[in-house]
DNA sequence: GGTCCATATTCGACAAACGTAATATGTTTG
DNA sequence: CAAACATATTACGTTTGTCGAATATGGACC
């Protein structure tokens, strides 16, 4: 590994480190990452669809029984399901006339825990 | 502490779990909580931002030198970096005629850790 | 096959986010 | 104080996201 290049933190908490040798290659490397990143935050960073990815972090959920979880409407809970299914973080299954979803990405369980430590754990960070 | 309304998990990673015991005003709560976290969320969900944080989890930088770092306008920057201090994300400080801008939150360090490390990492996870 | 129920999709309206250009504020230097 | 520089803000046109209503699909039951 080469340490003039790496880019990759020690001791830092897992941070990156952009020294001065920071090249333009490596900016157009983080370029491509910011923008999936983002996609996958913008995802995320819904009421609606947040509220689903809590819900289904404790098992999977119907439809139905998400439209009453979140007193939203069919179509917009449909939609919001639609859209994370999209990006892969969800997943369905179908039962009888039923669909029931669930987690399907690492990454979602990851980001939820997170979030759910900063904002709604009763331990609260600062 | 009532186990009986206790949306805590045990041994399950730090994730809710909402039993069929979960309530109204639990429903409530998770409600406030999933806005905040959504409005932190959609702050962080943008291509720009999200490379300002990165840039900044090394240290502060100017404006200038965000701008060259992301290839960016000066309107453009500053709108994000004041987007990010309206949320209180990041900070200035004044050094003559430049401006310097670091993180602030704790939140923002932390996400910004667990997003390098799904999106970034060199050991990424799957 | 027809009807009911659960879910998905499409479409149109409306609001929010974004970038650019132009302008304003504030600081240094001469 | 004037000029130059760094940053912030405003105004505006464009795009994108979101919701509701209406419609479509697909399984279950008679």
């Amino acid at each position: 590994m080469d340490a003039a290049h790496d880019t990759q933190t020690r001791s830092n908490g897992g941070l990156p480190v952009f020294g001065s040798d920071t090249c333009a290659a490596e900016l157009d490397e983080m370029m491509k990452n910011a923008q999936e990143a983002s996609n996958f935050l913008k995802a995320i960073s819904h009421e609606g669809r947040l509220m689903i990815l809590c819900h289904l972090a404790s098992g999977e959920k119907s439809v139905t029984e998400l439209e009453e979880l979140l007193s939203a409407r069919q179509a917009a809970v449909s939609q919001q399901l639609s859209r994370l299914r999209l990006e892969g973080l969800v997943q369905p299954r179908r039962d009888g006339k039923a669909i029931y979803y669930s987690l399907t990405d690492d990454r979602s369980t990851k980001i939820i825990e997170v979030v759910y430590n900063l904002f709604c754990g009763k331990n609260r960070q600062t």
